[in-house]
DNA sequence: CGCTAGCTTGATCTCACTCAATAGCAGTGG
DNA sequence: CCACTGCTATTGAGTGAGATCAAGCTAGCG
């Protein structure tokens, strides 16, 4: 079986520290099958119950619930590295669905293996809830971010997030940012048409904070962009050198 | 040590079953202290390392997150038999405060004593962690309600939610319902000014779903007030039963 | 009895939505 | 090679839900 299935990119430069070699190799024997998605796939649906959870290792997907009007609404975006639907482990049944952005690799765990890990590796145990613990917190950051920004403040946010997860797994140099998302998925993450979408990027784009364009976003200015968004990256719970870098800061303030 | 601390309505009426007789004394048992918290008191502070978790016994908390401008945006609201900073545990620092609506009586566990629940007891720490995992679940639908639903339809899924949770704790009947909040606090919650709630409220009053007074909800109609707050419950892992009673069905369909 | 917190109602304003039209661009097939 | 199709991006004009500002009202309480 290959060295690098994802599972070095968990929990890379979060506080708390690293997973030690020993548990990355558990983590990798508890890995059924690798497995590869379509982009625009949905890989569980809403309500489904599972017996297996996924680690994303590259691509990204998202979390979604249907609306009763049709409309689609993301709480959650994923890149590599993250444990998507590691929570269905306790809750067996999806309350949401998952679903790819681009074409993606994922690495399939059963239960059953999260079973063994929790009975005979405690600290690997709670660095998973950690991992779970995460998602709530960039949960409670999208509520707060809805119910307190405007449509240009939640978008710089939202890209802030985006960048400073992509800089904990090293897919983003702090000025040059994956976003393989169209203005539609845009909006459906922020709450905001895609014709207002694409009015705020103008805006950003105007106030020279950052370019978005093709799947990619040029950030030509972080710290302003960072204050626009009101973003603070406490809640990604990065190591501290990690989150001055999502800011835009290389040294940390006096 | 009273018996009756709180925990005996943990987890009460969700999918996956009760603890255990045994399950309930080891929580009992890791209980440090009793605290009772007056109305409007901030317990954790965002930012704050703490050492030990909350359990809330009786009354009405919330959690918060404070924007630059001084307003406040609740992201969660809790009731008895939640673990209400459970995730301290795997976290250390809590990325939002914690605070109570009304006076409130709390267990205070030490995290050194979940550790050694970690270590010995696997089956309770599995249901301590859909614990969690619920709050993650509510703080998805949160997301969905603020993106999806205009005021109205806000109002009333967050009573609806607030009644399930209430109903499966044994603290409302389904028609009249503990709401020990104002109209400024709902609009905290629901992401709307309190005078937006006021006209909201007279709304579902003249539709004959349900009176807010005092600090009661009277619901009138509550297959109508969970229709008109396109209200699932499912999100709450609810046993079939309780699920039923939250959207007013004595009888499930056929 | 006066004070304060919470509730209620009215008038006006604004941000983001809706509807609509156009342009660019990749893929597909004749 | 070009016509055709479908998806994404862009821009304009009009609309509306909910915010803001302002003023009374009510009730509990020292």
């Amino acid at each position: 079986m290959s060295s690098s299935i994802g599972v070095e990119k968990i929990l890379r430069n979060r506080e708390g520290g690293e997973l030690s070699q020993e548990e990355r190799d558990v983590l990798q024997g508890a890995v059924r099958e690798i497995r590869t998605l379509p982009a625009g796939h949905v890989a569980v649906r809403q309500g489904e119950r599972v017996e297996h959870s996924t680690l994303l290792v590259d691509g990204v997907m998202m979390r979604f619930i249907d609306a009763r009007d049709g409309r689609r609404h993301v709480v959650g975006v994923h890149v590599p590295g993250d444990f998507i639907d590691l929570h269905a482990y306790p809750l067996k049944r999806l309350d949401h669905s998952v679903g790819t952005l681009t074409a993606a690799t994922v690495a399939v765990v059963p239960h059953s293996a999260l079973e063994r890990i929790q009975v005979n590796y405690a600290h690997l145990t709670h660095r998973l809830w950690f991992l779970t613990m995460l998602d709530a917190a960039m949960h409670r950051q999208w509520v707060y971010r809805l119910s307190s920004l405007n449509a240009l403040e939640r978008v710089a946010h939202f890209l802030c997030e985006i960048n400073a997860r992509m800089i904990a797994i090293g897919a983003s140099d702090g000025r040059s940012c994956p976003l393989p998302m169209t203005q539609l998925d845009l909006g459906e993450s922020c709450s905001l048409t895609n014709v207002h979408v694409n009015r705020v990027l103008r805006q950003l784009r105007e106030r020279n904070l950052c370019v978005v364009r093709g799947h990619q976003a040029e950030i030509l200015d972080l710290p302003g962009l960072a204050d626009t968004g009101q973003f603070d990256p406490g809640y990604l719970y990065l190591n501290p050198e990690t989150a001055a870098r999502a800011v835009g800061q290389t040294r940390s303030q006096p």
